[in-house]
DNA sequence: CGGAACATGTAAAGTGTTACATGATTCA
DNA sequence: TGAATCATGTAACACTTTACATGTTCCG
């Protein structure tokens, strides 16, 4: 999807709270903020340069070990006042899921295709680690109950999406014992 | 995101029961399959070209009108095989949802943001005129339950989209009745 | 000292959206 | 006859992924 540049509300999110080296960046698109948006690297440099030369974040360059400089960047106010339009602006347009499942299932048309059972169970499989994987990161993060005042967004996408991978077994689970 | 040319399959799957036109595909985008998949016809009509020429599809001018040429395509032997290939081939990548409203979420960590209930009540509002609009689609569709037999994979997204919806409503509602 | 992880970038190719462009047909 | 819809295409731009490229630090 050609988006309007929402990378960069991303990246200024993450920053809004903590000093990020674009390193640190990455590593969190492969956990929390993954769950609901992805980037590489090779996004994440080239829009952090751009982020900085607008005056959104600033950067400070340290030096780890011997000669290993490392961009730790920031977030200023005028970074902080975009970030903040962008949150509270309507967000109207539902997200389309492209789902390739679901695609493929619409164009089964027979109800006794022998595939159907085969591509239920795998999605089955997929979504029940899933759902493993983010109670787990549940209890990590919340099982303090007092953390969800704290970051309270996060505790509930995460929230959602536990819900939602629950739900989704469970629709799985519903059709999939009808096959048999 | 750069996917693995879907699209290609996107377009044998709606012609793999009926002939149709470059516009006609474009207009199943805006309905049914728009639920789960979308494209311009900016990307349509280059794809059919693209198919045809790789002789997946073929096509027939037709001259509807004085002179107005329809192009009408329809799947070949050829085509059939590959769409078939790919229907039972494993889907083992989970979409990432890249959904600006729990982005926005992630980033309040404050749970008495004043923005939240507005925020709220904007995706309710979405949502609930969509699962309406999508349990229209339903009835007319599959209120004759025979039909249900004949477009097997159709019915079970439609009524996965529906079930999606009714879920992510209870549990907007579950935390906007929280708030206040 | 060697491998994993840290750290940062660019290039090329693919995918997707918006804008540009044109003309025909239908129906009121 | 004018507006909505039918019908098909290309161009420019924006976004995303994969590959290319390089070097450092940490830890066992």
């Amino acid at each position: 999807m050609a988006q309007k540049n929402i990378l960069q509300y991303v990246l200024l999110g993450l920053l809004k709270n903590q000093s990020l080296s674009g390193y640190d960046i990455k590593k969190s698109f492969e956990k929390d903020i993954g769950e609901f948006w992805q980037a590489n690297h090779s996004q994440i440099y080239p829009q952090l340069k751009n982020l900085n030369e607008r005056t959104l974040i600033d950067k400070e360059v340290i030096i780890a070990g011997e000669k290993l400089e490392k961009k730790i960047y920031f977030i200023t106010d005028k970074g902080l006042k975009m970030l903040n339009d962008w949150i509270v602006s309507p967000t109207p347009e539902l997200s389309v899921n492209k789902n390739e499942f679901h695609l493929k299932l619409f164009f089964i048309s027979d109800k006794n295709d022998p595939n159907l059972p085969i591509m239920f169970q795998e999605q089955i499989q997929l979504h029940q680690s899933k759902l493993i994987n983010l109670k787990e990161r549940r209890t990590i993060l919340f099982g303090n109950k007092e953390n969800r005042e704290v970051n309270y967004g996060h505790y509930l996408v995460l929230d959602y999406a536990i819900q939602r991978e629950e739900n989704h077994i469970e629709w799985l689970n519903n059709f999939y014992d009808y096959f048999e």
